[in-house]
DNA sequence: CGTCAGATTCTCT
DNA sequence: GAGAATCTGACGC
């Protein structure tokens, strides 16, 4: 299992670094694994697409919080987007993880952040989780061999941030989400 | 193929 | 009361 130290740098980087890893969640239905093939950094209150650019609030305070474990919020009303904390406690640095291949009892889609959540079962009761056991946690897997950089995907209102090449996904999996806006 | 509207609930102003 | 780090299904070509 990846322990906290693997958390505990920048979000770009740990975008990075996650793909490939292994997503363990135990669930009722059963211990559902997943490959990590996208990400998205978001860089703390700097980053106009942060959550933490429009202060700390009680929505965001496990996004502020120490690194290691998952922030885990509802979106237009009706999906959970799961996220780790990422570098040091009050830098609000997060990477969205945006899809996995499935490896093993996963049945629904894993392509898209609110079918990921659905498909692993992971919601709001996950918010301040520790990633280390015993309901959510990561083991280490091999880096793809190929890995792609692009623009965020649904942040047009963040401005000078929204070209940011932040998403970082496996160019040889067929199970990255594809958004219309692709470049 | 493509574009588009609607679903649905929480948070902050 | 607006708008949000989304997804699905319906429609038109």
């Amino acid at each position: 299992m990846l322990g906290l130290d693997f958390y505990a740098r920048a979000a770009d980087s740990l975008a990075r670094e996650l793909l490939g890893q292994t997503l363990c969640v135990q669930t009722e239905a059963g211990l559902r694994k997943g490959r990590i093939v996208e990400t998205e950094a978001y860089l703390g209150e700097i980053d106009l697409a942060c959550h933490a650019s429009k202060g700390r609030t009680k929505r965001t305070e496990t996004l502020f919080g120490p690194p290691g474990h998952a922030y885990v919020y509802l979106i237009y009303g009706m999906y959970d987007m799961f996220n780790i904390v990422a570098d040091e406690e009050d830098s609000a640095h997060a990477v969205l993880v945006r899809a996995v291949e499935p490896l093993e009892n996963i049945e629904l889609k894993t392509d898209g952040p609110g079918k990921l959540c659905r498909a692993m079962g992971i919601s709001r009761e996950h918010n301040g989780v520790e990633l280390l056991g015993p309901e959510i946690w990561l083991e280490p897997a091999p880096m793809p061999q190929e890995i792609a950089v692009s623009p965020r995907i649904g942040i047009d209102y963040a401005k000078d941030w929204k070209e940011a090449p932040l998403r970082f996904f496996d160019a040889k999996s067929k199970f990255v989400s594809r958004p219309k806006k692709q470049n």
